[in-house]
DNA sequence: GCCAACGTTGGC
DNA sequence: GCCAACGTTGGC
């Protein structure tokens, strides 16, 4: 099983919201590195959930990747603001995956803590100047991290 | 709201 | 294929 890490604006999507309704699409991406992640996941992987542009932000809860290699119905919508007219049926460009509700963590597990606790190395979130909305989170990492949850 | 960092676009 | 210009992300 691999792990991940989710960005999302709480404005826009937040765990509340995927708790209420139990599983989402993760539509939009529109990042070709984001995309290849997405297109990478299996059914069981665990993601981590993080609210970003929020103070502060960081990690808020767990979600299951439930079904994946679907093709991101946003790009075929011309009303969409992820119409992608370089797409076709017959061959999309953007693929994402249906993840569902796991757990909101007590805390959440703030992006300062994260930086206390592991290095840029370690964390692809941590590195300077990163804004991939999709990343892969090692394993001792993630169980690291799972371990934090709930503690001060 | 600012701005550094990055990805994408398009002219050449 | 290069690279300047532009748009976007996201922490602060």
């Amino acid at each position: 099983m691999n792990h991940w890490l989710l960005k999302s604006e709480p404005d826009v999507f937040s765990i509340d919201d995927l708790k209420k309704q139990k599983t989402t699409l993760w539509d939009g991406v529109r990042n070709y590195q984001a995309r290849n992640f997405l297109r990478a996941m299996q059914v069981g992987d665990l993601a981590f959930f993080y609210h970003s542009s929020t103070e502060p932000p960081g990690i808020v809860g767990l979600c299951q990747v439930l079904e994946t290699h679907i093709a991101d119905p946003s790009q075929f919508d011309p009303r969409s603001p992820y119409h992608d007219p370089r797409s076709s049926k017959d061959n999309p460009r953007w693929w994402t995956v249906r993840v569902g509700f796991v757990e909101k963590f007590e805390r959440m597990i703030t992006l300062g803590v994260l930086r206390a606790k592991f290095s840029p190395d370690e964390l692809l979130l941590l590195r300077r100047g990163n804004r991939l909305s999709v990343m892969p989170v090692a394993a001792e990492v993630a169980e690291r991290i799972i371990a934090m949850k709930g503690c001060r």
